[in-house]
RNA sequence: GGUCCUGUAGAGCAGCUAGGAGUGCUCGCCACCCUGUCAAGGUGGAGGUCGCGGGUUCAAAUCCCGUCAGGACCGCCA
């Protein structure tokens, strides 16, 4: 090693030590006849003192120096209590510049907010930056506990594949072109859950895998093209002994890196619960302001606004007292997430509803009178009010409790609120008088609906479960279909053709002929998850190089174009269906609207 | 595909509502001074296509149109 400590090691019992430090100048206090650098590596930070060397003048931030000299107490009153190391000091002796660092882009040290272009562009630099470091150190740290607590529960490591096979639901998939077979195509998987499926049929009984995962779609704060899962699947479990080991993991993580005692069990609410109550299947459960059901208070109204299949009601606290302006700026926030409008009244200082704003007039005295009471309204508050269908009534007053919580100050920055939301439907309406699976093809029914749920695809309830915490859902899981006939049945529900199914699941189906074991599990989206742990605002925070939101890397330029001799090369403009090695075309109908034919099962 | 916000020196910003010479702040950078600082201090200095293009105007960082880039959100994300 070409140094004897770490900096931020150095402590008075070091004292009269010959010490080699080699780190970068965090910064630099040029006093003329002396100069002080505080010395950076990843251990910390130390003083380093150095007098009568013309070398020392020429240092500059982000210098990568090495230093040699003796260890002191600092003299009494220079002391500085924020450091670890601020009780000592090294006198240097032997000055060595390793390498030398241009004016930098921005600043290391002390930065306060930066764009985050610039960031990523040099993210070698903000890595230096202590914050950054610390993130990715946690994120470390968090890993081994999630290899601490999987091992403890004797769950095997496995790594699936990243050049897997297109499957054209759900997401877009990143595509891979192969030179060996001009025109096909790998896809980058959206996730494992195909083969941590197989798994099961292997009998390998506990599975679990940090897994990169890819998906084309467009970004968010919280959302990056490539993301980690930690996967888990589990065989001969029920929903409780799932939940059991999710909450272990859980709580080791919330335990050590947030010292945060979760309590156990978490507490579980339904889907439909968390709709009605909360207008959102991820419910932020660190304040209350549930949703109030008007639907038959209104039963009767004359109100023609009213008259749907469902109203519904939010209460801002203290909200009469908002400005025509910030009232009229709630009907933009509204029609800005696609609704109408947000209705409202507001409630006098008697605890009466005033004649303000576009819907108290509509409302007869009888109805305004038991207005506060039915919405849990006291004086000066403000009613929000969604008709329509449940569903879109109820999202848009999910979203508006949200942003009143924000606005008013409800929301507990140092709260952790878990629940878990289970029972969610298994189908969807697809908006073409089809139906879609709301989770994945693969979720198994609530045990009661199994014998039902293809006779009554709106109605059937999918044994699932998501782990929400503070309004973010950190991950999600389900019992799997373990029976070739069931799986059969809800691939009829979302009107998948056997040939369709076959072309696409063939190998899944396969494996469900051998004695699959009845099995389930659940995968936490880890980046998001970190973000949480370590109250960052940004998935991208606590990712070493990110993509930038609008889609590409800034650091190293990607993608990138290629050049006419990679696209031959790879096979890219090549069309299969006759031509390509094991080519033809699917079985059945090629998927409409698909210019390009994907090959054939390769299985088989 | 859509809505909104932002773009001014190397970094972070103010200036824009109400047009009047690149007017300003903090940090950084360069030179010099300085032997106890720890966001060191002091003196002096350099550094600008006000994202880009067009329009209105006697005059545009400022108003209008377009465009590009960055960000947040909606759609999307089984």
């Amino acid at each position: 090693m070409i140094r004897t400590h770490e900096a931020g090691t150095l402590r008075t019992s070091h004292a009269g030590q010959q010490v080699t430090l080699a780190g970068w100048v965090a910064r630099r206090r040029d006093h003329g006849g002396v100069v002080f650098i505080d010395l950076r590596d990843a251990s910390g930070v130390a003083q380093i003192v150095i007098r009568q060397d013309e070398l020392a003048h020429d240092l500059r931030a982000e210098f990568c120096v090495r230093v040699t000299g003796e260890v002191r107490r600092r003299p009494a009153g220079n002391e500085n209590p924020d450091l670890p190391t601020g009780e000592v000091e090294v006198a240097v002796s032997e000055l060595e510049v390793l390498a030398e660092s241009d004016p930098l882009p921005f600043p290391v040290e002390g930065a306060g907010e930066l764009s985050e272009d610039i960031r990523l562009r040099y993210r070698y630099l903000d890595i230096r930056r202590t914050e950054m470091a610390a993130a990715l150190r946690a994120r470390s740290q968090a890993a081994y506990l999630v290899g601490d607590v999987m091992r403890e529960h004797r769950f095997v490591n496995v790594e699936t594949p990243y050049l897997t096979r297109s499957t054209p639901e759900g997401a877009r998939d990143f595509l891979v072109p192969v030179r060996l077979r001009p025109g096909s195509w790998y896809a980058l998987p959206q996730s494992p859950q195909l083969f941590k499926q197989l798994l099961m049929v292997s009998g390998l009984e506990r599975y679990y895998q940090l897994a990169r995962c890819f998906r084309d779609e467009d970004f968010r704060a919280d959302r990056q093209p490539e993301f980690t899962q930690i996967d888990i699947e589990m065989s001969f479990v029920t929903r409780a002994d799932v939940l059991q080991v999710a909450e272990d993991l859980v709580a080791r993580l919330w335990g050590e890196i947030a010292g945060y005692q979760l309590p156990r069990p978490i507490p579980q609410m339904t889907y439909a619960d968390a709709m009605a109550r909360f207008g959102s299947d991820k419910p932020d459960l660190r304040f209350g302001f549930e949703l109030t059901d008007l639907t038959s208070y209104f039963s009767g109204s004359e109100f023609r606004v009213f008259q749907a299949p469902y109203v519904g009601a939010v209460v801002m606290p203290g909200g009469a007292g908002q400005t025509r302006r910030e009232l009229d700026g709630w009907q933009e926030w509204a029609k800005s997430r696609g609704a109408r409008g947000l209705a409202y009244v507001l409630v006098g200082a008697d605890g009466a509803v005033t004649d303000s704003g576009p819907v108290a007039r509509h409302l007869t005295a009888a109805e305004r009178a038991g207005l506060p009471a039915a919405a849990g309204a006291g004086a000066g508050d403000c009613v929000f009010f969604a008709a329509g269908t449940a569903n879109a009534g109820r999202s848009l007053l999910g979203a508006a409790r949200l942003e009143i919580g924000r606005r008013c100050g409800l929301i507990d920055e140092s709260a952790w609120a878990f629940t878990w939301v289970v029972d969610a439907p298994m189908f969807e309406e697809d908006g073409e008088g089809g139906w879609t699976a709301v989770h994945h093809p693969f979720t198994a029914p609530l045990p009661e609906w199994e014998g039902k749920f293809a006779a009554e695809p709106g109605g059937a309830l999918a044994d699932a479960y998501d782990i929400v915490c503070n309004g973010t859902e950190i991950g999600g899981g389900s019992i799997r279909i373990h029976r070739g006939d069931v799986q059969q049945q809800v691939f009829d529900v979302i009107g998948l053709s056997r040939a369709e199914a076959e072309s696409k699941f063939g190998f899944l189906l396969d494996a469900l002929r051998f004695g699959p074991p009845p099995h389930g599990g659940i995968a936490f989206g880890w980046d998001r998850l970190m973000m949480l742990l370590t109250g960052r605002d940004s998935i991208r925070d606590v990712i070493a190089f990110p993509k930038a939101a609008s889609g590409h890397d800034p650091l190293t330029g990607a993608p990138t174009p290629i050049t006419p001799d990679q696209r031959k090369e790879a096979g890219i403009d090549v069309v299969p269906g006759g031509g390509a090695p094991g080519g033809g075309l699917a079985p059945g109908t090629p998927a409409a609207g698909t210019p390009v034919a994907p090959p054939a099962a390769a299985q088989r």
